[in-house]
DNA sequence: CGAGTTTGACCAGCGC
DNA sequence: GCGCTGGTCAAACTCG
């Protein structure tokens, strides 16, 4: 697994210090409100899916780039687009909660568990890669994300999630014992990515490897599922949600790169 | 047939 | 004013 070092800047209310990768996904989960059965080598979870349904986001804002990126003017962009989510925010008094973030992972649409329907797609300035625009599915839910990959490393993916659901995910909604009971649940249900058959193995072992060392050894596919869902059963709380909100299966290696209100 | 994707057109904001 | 760019729309298309 890897774990790219994150320069990150933390800025909140003013103050501006620097924290290593490590301080800032304990603090990113301070914010998010999760604390609990997530190991401090666990990986940054997409963070929409960490906010409930119905809370009000981190009031704070902070943006960290990965020195590379920073580097090779992804830094800029941000700072661009600070500037104009400024303009726009002072226009419109009614700033929507933006969260970005770098994962690494080959295929470009992660299943978070959401429904996500693309609704446009551009080219990118000075990247071969386009944008794509998806938009939540769910009646009156507005939240949109973008999603590009990275021109300095094509094996990221940057994501930008914008507002927030007005629903708690599908994972959530579904009933527990329907997929704690069958073997064959759907990996929508585990907000599993459905993957190409070229990209299924490859990435499932990446996904195991989130659940520990214990899931090594299986090596029937088959086996593969029914252990993830016994594993996943170890990340259900009392009330049948998902601790992990769902999404620790999608992120093979995530950073935060910027959030703001 | 419904849901989702593709893709060209359109629009608004910004910089020059 | 004009061109560029990002974001969105919507018709056509694909897929299950």
């Amino acid at each position: 697994m890897e774990n790219v070092g994150v320069g990150m800047q933390f800025s909140d209310l003013g103050q501006t210090s620097d924290l290593t990768a490590e301080r800032c996904t304990v603090g990113f989960m301070d914010l998010l409100g999760v604390h609990q059965g997530i190991s401090r080598n666990t990986l940054i979870h997409p963070p929409p899916m960490q906010f409930p349904a119905t809370a009000t986001p981190p009031n704070s804002s902070y943006e960290a780039v990965t020195g590379e990126e920073k580097k090779r003017g992804y830094g800029e962009s941000i700072e661009k687009e600070h500037k104009r989510n400024k303009r726009l925010g002072e226009q419109t008094k009614a700033r929507v909660p933006k969260v970005s973030f770098i994962t690494k992972s080959q295929i470009n649409n992660l299943d978070d568990g959401y429904k996500w329907r693309k609704y446009g797609q551009k080219p990118v300035r000075n990247s071969p890669f386009p944008r794509n625009y998806y938009r939540c599915t769910t009646y009156r839910c507005d939240v949109k994300k973008r999603v590009e990959r990275s021109f300095s490393d094509p094996s990221n993916i940057i994501t930008t999630y914008e507002g927030q659901h007005t629903h708690p995910t599908p994972l959530i909604m579904s009933n527990r014992s329907s997929f704690v009971s069958n073997g064959s649940a759907s990996r929508s249900h585990f907000g599993l990515p459905r993957l190409p058959p070229q990209l299924h193995h490859r990435q499932q072992q990446h996904q195991l490897s989130l659940f520990g060392k214990q899931e090594k050894g299986f090596g029937h596919d088959d086996d593969h599922v029914m252990n993830k869902s016994r594993t996943h059963q170890g990340l259900l709380d009392g009330a049948g949600l998902v601790k992990d909100h769902g999404l620790l299966q999608d992120v093979v290696s995530s950073h935060i790169i910027k959030e703001e209100h």
